[in-house]
DNA sequence: GTCTATAACCGGATAGAC
DNA sequence: GTCTATCCGGTTATAGAC
């Protein structure tokens, strides 16, 4: 039987998992070595290919856990059923931004991936993407067109705007490394996260106003 | 003496750092091989050794090279001296936005190996984010400041703005994969680009502009 | 379940002929 | 300058003892 598959706990599968994490998403899939994340779990190398069959299904089950709670994220928010399309957008924003805060790693990670051979990670996140938008996005663009009818927006492409808060709350942490190094005043990544995000929200929520001449 | 030492034109030499950008851009430096850059330049594998000393020397070249090409782009702009803060903001944006159509997989590569343990990246990328930094960010939060005073833009922190059009330029680029499997309707990626230049174009424009409010 | 030892392979780099 | 042939270290993966 696969190890796993009667549903107790599993110390040392977890363990790989969690140091496979840290090294993937440190290195990831071309540099991490499969010793270095074996050294991490406090195991021995071969005792990985007991509980994964390859380098490739570890690196699988990985990126497909940590997206997983990013769509269950999303969807509890939604869930709430917020009315007001102001109030639900920044929440949408900060919901964001706080699940990033927590894996600081995956967009670089995911990023790196995406753009290899491997189609696995593309697929993970296609699906993650997908399953949110089913519903949800259609039901945030009628939010928003009503507004704009009430004269309380702008009018407002709903799929250019959540592209805009994907690309500033995912690249705040991608090019965090850069900003970093040529803007040492900002402080520390806490420091510097805590100012990105009301930064975020601020410019996503100017635009969406209207402007003084409309 | 080296090769290249005089100053004449070196087609093969050039066809492999043509090649090696490719592969390089394609897969990240750990998943790139140099079996696979030197059959792209139709030339032998330990011809690369005799123009490159090794791996690492030929990727400096490549990523050292891009580099510049963005500074000199944008230094080229903050040179017209223009002193409109909204214009400039806005030739700003579609300057960077059309380097990066030009070089659509730079992005991606820097993202990669920023997080990765080379340290060159991130030392090419500072450098290169530094000397453009260098006078033109004063200036720019001057003319900031200027217009705010006037009532014609809401108070800004240069900074945060430039990070923004960073952000939303460049995360344009590498996020494509994913848009194009999750949202087809899109269309080609040229089509994309030009209504996606447009949105951040609009978005960056409209968060300056005061609220009906202020 | 966990280990030691090793097979099998791959990829960067070099030697040397032409 | 360009090629063929090869070396050598490192990495994934497996065999088999305990």
């Amino acid at each position: 039987m696969t190890p796993g598959a009667r549903g107790g706990t599993f110390p040392t599968r977890e363990k790989i998992k969690e140091a496979a994490g840290d090294i993937f998403l440190h290195k990831g899939y071309a540099a991490a070595r499969m010793q270095e994340i074996a050294d991490r779990a406090g195991v021995n190398k071969a005792l990985i290919y007991y509980y994964f069959s390859s380098k490739d299904s570890l690196f699988e089950a990985i990126i497909r856990e940590a997206s997983e709670e990013l769509v269950m994220n999303l969807s509890d928010l939604f869930a709430l059923q917020e009315k007001d399309p102001h109030r639900l957008i920044k929440r949408l924003v900060q919901v964001h931004f706080h699940f990033l805060l927590e894996h600081p790693q995956l967009p670089c990670l995911l990023v790196r991936e995406l753009s290899s051979d491997n189609p696995l990670p593309k697929k993970v996140l296609a699906d993650v993407i997908g399953r949110f938008s089913r519903g949800n996005i259609a039901r945030l663009q009628q939010l928003l067109d009503q507004a704009a009818a009430a004269k309380q927006l702008r009018r407002t492409n709903v799929q250019q705007l959540l592209w805009s808060i994907f690309s500033l709350n995912v690249f705040s942490f991608i090019s965090w490394p850069v900003i970093e190094t040529v803007w040492p005043e900002i402080g520390t990544f806490d420091q510097a996260m805590r100012k990105r995000e009301k930064a975020v929200v601020d410019l996503i929520l100017s635009s969406l106003l209207p402007r003084r001449s409309d």
